[in-house]
DNA sequence: TCCAGCACTCTCGCCGACCGAGTGCCAATC
DNA sequence: GATTGGCACTCGGTCGGCGAGAGTGCTGGA
């Protein structure tokens, strides 16, 4: 009982019920895949494939799906790469290339992905805590107060209102947001809190504290965990035929919009490397027990991750693709995105 | 034979239908309404209504359930306003009161609407083409290129990259400012077209290709179609068993998921009078035609509409409810929008 | 104008039978 | 020792028939 073999039947069965979701027997194998042996063969290796926890029945009498550690295998080191055509790179280059600006970028990887592996799209906006600041503008508004703008490299413009001190000239203004851009230059978001302070430090007394509660107004704008914004995409591929679940939409439908903890679940699982993916119970969260998660960072062209984007479908889905796609999005996303 | 009843019959009928989501017979009727006649009384009743397309029967054998004509009618003219509960409107008020920035008002604008009628929220961003202008900002960045910020009165930051001509001094750069927001002042975004012809036109030689360049942009990005946003929220309520669709949940959110084609039903269906209802095969969207779509405008304190907000749920929805609950969230909205 | 009674229709749920797919096991074979 | 053909067995899905229940329309009388 060659263990090599047992594999080609696990992968055979991966394939199939993919394909035709429906749960896979030893006569229809042997009919479909050369495996170069009879369906009482492949039963005994199904036996041990089913002893070893990769695939089940759904009932005595019926063919065997693969469990959620099946199709880990299958994905760890079954699973062939199958790199997207050349005409669906360029067509995800192109339409990436048209966004006008990063609402535009973020919606459009979004359509891509979903498009793409026919699921749903995940797609986080630049992490505000993982850019750096372009900018710092300071507006003083019609009703006395001071409208705070800040722009970052990846292209988010986060706006804060702040009361502002009587007697404040133009001057002043000028002068602290030359200081505050000067010293914000090159830094993450996370670490002009301690360049802010050496500016604060350096004003007169007479401006020190506007300085601070400018400071105070932008670091805090930045650290808010709820300024981390996710879209989904392709909901409706959701209702498609291929997408039944034992349970039903309603659990996947509540996990997604539970936008703070998905995005946790998201970040939790990626890594640095590349693609990862969840498969089924290996999601933190209930209700997406019964759907994998595809996951990639993208990022600046360097290489540092910024945001992440995923797509999320039924367990039974298609990894080789899947995968492929999410790859692409994401490496062509970290090339265009300091627009 | 009278009028009043029969129309009493009607209502009775709808209040039940939604309540219970059976169809009703003419028994259950008299047990529970105290409608002072016998169920054969009813029974004539219900034939004429039938006659007079208003209500309908799924099989011989069953109870009536409204038609479309039906739900209208009652919206129309029998429907009872049933304000919110003061604990209600207080709870809608500090939650809108807490959000940081248009983000989160647009955000929790949706969540609240969601909740409250326990159906899919949809709410537009304030539209750029009826906003107005707060402040201008152009600030030349490192790659040699200028980024234009604009900032709307109704809180929406938009941001475009320009290729800056060679030799910019930032004295030029801060004239060009000055002029454009003076220029701007009190102006909507769709009248400062002519307004800043007339600022290129003062601008020396030397500077008009650069202030014609602006003007361009600015424009250009504040006409865009592609630039109406909105958001959606509660789609999970859309897999409640309340929810049930005689053709399933796909066409439904195929529909929602065509946003521009479905903030365009919206803006068609609201007037400014308050709130509007579409009913059934009344929405053009063949997705939404079991579905009804509950809008309002909102805006800025002084009435004028600047976007929409909705609420869309089975035809077999809560009229009352749901059309209190929008209009609610739509006034409050209004009230705190000029964050 | 209303109402009680009655015959009629149609859906729904239940039951039993049948069919086919797929399995596990065993003895024979390579 | 691995492979294979044969065979008995299990079990879910489907189909037809049947009875119960709900609701209607109609008719004739108050």
């Amino acid at each position: 009982m060659s263990e090599e073999r047992r594999l080609d039947v696990l992968r055979a069965i991966v394939e199939d019920y993919v394909r035709t979701r429906e749960p896979v027997g030893s006569r229809i194998l042997t009919e479909r895949h050369q495996l170069g042996v009879s369906p009482a063969t492949v039963r005994n290796d199904m036996a041990a494939l089913e002893e070893a926890g990769l695939i089940a029945q759904p009932h005595t009498s019926a063919g065997r799906i693969p469990t959620d550690k099946g199709y880990r295998l299958f994905v760890d080191q079954l699973a062939e790469v199958r790199p997207l055509t050349m005409p669906q790179k360029r067509a995800i280059e192109t339409f990436l290339s048209e966004a006008v600006d990063l609402d535009d970028v973020v919606a459009r990887a979004g359509r891509l992905i979903a498009q793409l592996t026919g699921q749903v799209a995940v797609v986080q906006y630049p992490s505000l805590r993982r850019s750096g600041l372009r900018h710092l503008e300071l507006v003083p508004t019609a009703e006395g107060r001071l409208l705070v703008v800040v722009i970052t490299d990846t292209g988010r413009v986060e706006q804060r209102f702040l009361d502002a001190p009587v007697g404040l000239d133009d001057g002043t203004l000028g002068e602290l947001r030359a200081r505050f851009n000067a010293a914000a230059a090159g830094h993450r978001l996370t670490e002009i809190g301690s360049a802010f302070a050496r500016v604060t430090e350096a004003m007169s007394d007479e401006h020190r504290a506007l300085a601070t509660a400018v400071a105070e107004v932008v670091t805090a704008a930045l650290t808010e965990e709820s300024e981390e914004r996710i879209v989904l995409t392709g909901q409706a591929n959701l209702a498609r035929s291929s997408m039944r679940f034992e349970q039903g939409l309603r659990p996947v439908l509540e996990a997604l919009e539970e936008q703070v903890v998905l995005l946790g679940l998201l970040t939790d699982m990626t890594d640095d490397a590349g693609v990862a993916v969840s498969i089924g119970h290996e999601n933190r969260l209930a209700g997406l027990s019964e759907t994998s998660v595809v996951t990639s960072g993208y990022g600046s062209s360097d290489g540092d991750t910024v945001a992440i984007l995923s797509s999320i479908g039924p367990t039974r889905m298609d990894y080789p693709g899947t995968i492929a796609a999410v790859r692409a999005v994401a490496r062509y996303l970290s090339r265009v995105l300091p627009s």
